[in-house]
DNA sequence: TGATTCTGTCAACACTTGTTGACAAAAAAA
DNA sequence: TTTTTTTGTCAACAAGTGTTGACAGAATCA
């Protein structure tokens, strides 16, 4: 690999790190820069803005591949076992929390709905089979992140635990369950 | 009362629509003494600093009172008509888009959850009988609005009409419904 | 070798941020 | 009236923002 692809690399690493666990307009470009060990011009150079180094981050994510769940409760499985085995804390980067962190940005929100939407949510309309049930489910997995990671709600069992699994394999099977519209 | 008391009360209406709708580190004071249409050395004058408004803005939030549902299921229907009611879009300012705008806010997050579980989650508690119920519950609330209204998902039916109403009920119930932990 | 491209450094820019203090106009109190 | 307090206006500050361009060293290619 080149010096400058490198280069590149670890600033993409750092800023998914920092965009998605802190949201887009909480962390500088300066930030980013001085985490990655690297001069602030050099997102400029590689990335154009702040945005693009932004968007450069929305397409490192991979679409979720609706062959490899041969049906919903597989998908609930795997969700399950995520979010049980996910680090805590509030710090903490991942697909969703990108989503709870941006969605609301007046300046990338809408770039991470449609974002979210291809890579996330059609392809578990095609698991579920069913578009109102897909954005229940969706709503399922977006509230009980909230109130686990950045809210930390003692009401909910320590994440790994038994009731933990149990808590959220509720909330989604019985997502799963909703009125269709 | 008098003028200063007055324009106390404008910044306070006005601050409140754009810290809840738009999160705290989106809005800056100079913005919120626009839309009061008075300067914003007032804001430093009234309420000490931005942090001391936003503070104020908590602070007009009225307790939830448990005496006033019989049930939970009380609860539910004042939950299903407010939704159900809310003027839809994004820039609506409510006390559930407020905790989604900033309870990941670095600056004011801790706040808010504290607010928030003061409020609203103590007083649930006491209705819903179940302190991991009411996580449950509050984390239906959350997700649900996040989808519906910040991400539009076209899953969701229209806000008003029976079909959203039966969609919101079903998650709220089936929380009611969580194993206890 | 020399010429050229790649890569990083640095200072500066125009702008926005929250905050402050001096000052004047208005209102209230003496 | 005079005096004092309240209320509002204005300019400026220091710090931080994203972005730009000039420049130098390193690597690559001729």
């Amino acid at each position: 690999m080149t010096k400058g692809a490198s280069t590149k690399e670890v600033l993409l690493t750092h800023a998914c790190r920092l965009f998605w666990s802190r949201g887009y307009s909480n962390v500088s470009v300066r930030e980013v820069a001085k985490a990655a060990g690297v001069d602030v011009a050099l997102i400029a150079r590689y990335f154009g803005s702040k945005l693009g180094l932004f968007e450069a981050t929305l397409e490192t994510l991979e679409k979720l591949d609706p062959s490899a769940f041969p049906n919903a409760n597989a998908l609930i499985d795997t969700i399950v076992e995520l979010f049980a085995n996910a680090p805590d804390g509030n710090g903490e980067a991942s697909p969703v929390s990108l989503i709870l962190m941006n969605a609301g940005d007046p300046e990338v929100g809408q770039l991470v709905t449609e974002c979210q939407n291809e890579n996330w949510q059609n392809p578990m309309e095609e698991i579920i089979g069913s578009k109102s049930r897909a954005a229940v489910f969706f709503a399922a997995i977006l509230g009980f992140s909230v109130v686990q990671k950045t809210m930390r709600m003692d009401g909910i069992a320590a994440p790994g635990s038994d009731e933990h699994r149990e808590q959220l394999r509720h909330v989604l099977t019985s997502a799963l369950e909703s009125p269709e519209v």
